[in-house]
DNA sequence: TTGTACGCGTTATCAT
DNA sequence: ATGATAACGCGTACAA
């Protein structure tokens, strides 16, 4: 209840008989403050609880150090990896985060853009919703010169920097794998063709079919939103193909369509891998526990996080810029379970 | 590149020849403003690309539309959907939110608290890390009047307001449940003592026991972190017990812990749930992977997110005072799958 | 090395 | 219904 007085450098000035200008300085670390008055501001200001007032110093100094993020949903694995990765990375350097959801719908993207525009954020982290088709919406930033940068879901740009792993390499690899086992009739459960990250693992997809002289079948790709539901519909859908013409391998963009796909098919009596081998892509905690365990790709939402705010921070600290250093890829890597072992199991 | 000069009230002012006052007025809705003034005004800020200062404001105004949140961690599922809830909730008042994660560590929570406070947040909610003892570094919120909500895992405090679900009645139900299924030597894998979660869960399991005549036994509690590899701890640690005295039922106060024991159990050969029945906690997306499927108590974080919020934003707009309503319990339910139904199976 | 004086953009107070 | 003015707390050009 006792609605004590904010304590400011001039309640600190009048402490030490000095003027504000130094308490400010010295509470800074400025080169030109004797050693000795600067301590005794450091003492003052702890033993008065001194609290910088963020809101006058942002108002002068033009910056906030907040870091405005845009996910397209908060309520998924490896979105909360990133955002770990995030704030251990922006902590470390005095940064502070506001975090929004577009839930996967451009409207909200627009808004959440707008919210952090107007909350003058030093810089923008965002991975695209379902069904953005421009980034109009960030022009504004883009004009003011504030660096943004885009993560796992991203747009080309050329001010911008992207950080993401290479999607189609992996594809390629988990593709290649399943041909290797034997696989022929490959099914692929694609996402958005919007999303690099979508467009990306279809290609790796069909280029390892090329090289294999396998040619790309239409029935075998089934596009969704790749949620639970999803993945019990393209399961359904296998179902209703003639067995003779049903795939002999999935491979999924993600790990929640396959894990549903694999759920539904094997209460339909199909056995995995023998029927059909599966493969998913995130290496999210349900590809361990699925049964047989699904082939998938890991890559560490962590340090996709951990990397974007990096880059993001030494930009704007003058280190790197954002032209020059336009992609950063992470490594990602093939994890082969049970799921698409083919020649193993029986 | 073109730094172009911020839009202030001040240009719009000049711009219709009236003071910067009737617009700072009119730009808020405020009562005593001419309808049509209100009009040019709010026309004039579009033109212009007015975008409101909020460090100017705040700063006046000692008001930040920001809530600071402190979590144990970010990636989590529960957690996710928490802050999905809080998000959304927030969202529709025009408050945002500045999220950090203690990483279950008290002296990462003190220092994101006090940042918190520094960055003059209107009201905090926290959900304590694993090793908390007392709440000391809360108290500069308390004495400045900034309310404080708790979820999930609380601290009984007067002036705060704590959002839960009933843990005790569900961990009872969720024991009963095993009870009914005749099951006698239940184990439990329990959490940190000093969270309400965990001790409310053990006590609701305690008096379920007693009711059934039951006597609890120390070597069937099991007290962990509930990761990953504390449930394949726990299921080593039953391993290695005389068959005889293993337990005929385990519930877990976490689904994670659960499942993870229920992996490594069944590679040694144990059915479930004839040999070894299970219940978890969470109704975590990996209970609905796992077979036999988990029996669980499904709540929802994404309305413990929305109600600890809008409780907090009512307390700031004086709608409800954090004296008044002490403790919000949200409805949750026992979900009975395979993991437990002794009876059905075999 | 330290101090003076002013401005950042908004809102509260008091006046008209 | 509208306006003039000061104040919020800090940072910096300029001065000493």
């Amino acid at each position: 209840m006792a609605e004590e007085k904010e304590i400011t450098i001039y309640d600190i000035a009048r402490h030490l008989n000095i003027s504000a200008t130094t308490v400010s300085r010295g509470l800074k670390d400025h080169p030109t403050i004797n050693k000795n008055t600067r301590k005794k501001i450091a003492e003052a200001a702890s033993k008065l609880g001194y609290q910088t007032n963020t809101f006058a110093s942002s108002l002068r100094s033009k910056k906030t150090y907040t870091l405005g993020i845009i996910v397209p949903r908060l309520n998924s694995y490896f979105v909360a990896s990133v955002l770990a990765g995030m704030e251990d990375a922006a902590d470390k350097d005095g940064y502070n985060l506001i975090i929004s959801h577009s839930l996967e719908s451009v409207s909200k993207e627009i808004q959440n853009a707008q919210t952090m525009f107007a909350k003058r954020v030093d810089g923008l982290l965002v991975s695209l919703a379902y069904d953005t088709e421009n980034i109009d919406h960030l022009l504004p930033f883009f004009n003011k010169g504030i660096p943004v940068v885009f993560f796992d879901r991203v747009f080309p740009h050329n001010d911008s920097t992207s950080v993401i792993i290479d999607n189609y390499t992996s594809a390629y690899q988990i593709t290649k794998h399943l041909l290797e086992q034997g696989c022929r009739r490959i099914m692929h459960l694609g996402g958005n063709m919007l999303r690099n990250v979508y467009t990306e693992r279809l290609r790796g997809y069909k280029q390892a079919l090329k090289d294999y002289k396998v040619s790309f079948n239409k029935q075998l790709l089934y596009i969704s939103t790749l949620n639970e539901q999803s993945g019990t519909d393209a399961a359904e859908y296998i179902l209703k193909m003639k067995p003779a013409t049903r795939p002999d391998a999935v491979f999924a963009a993600n790990d929640t369509a396959a894990v549903h796909c694999m759920i539904r098919l094997k209460a339909a009596g199909i056995r995995i891998p023998s029927d059909i081998a599966f493969a998913g892509f995130n290496n999210d905690p349900i590809s361990k526990v699925i049964e047989p365990n699904l082939t998938t790709v890991n890559y560490s939402g962590y340090h996709i996080g951990e990397a974007a705010v990096t880059n993001l921070i030494n930009h704007l600290n003058g280190i790197s810029s954002t032209k020059k250093t336009n992609t950063i890829i992470l490594r990602s890597d093939l994890i082969i379970r049970e799921s698409s072992e083919k020649n193993k199991s029986l």
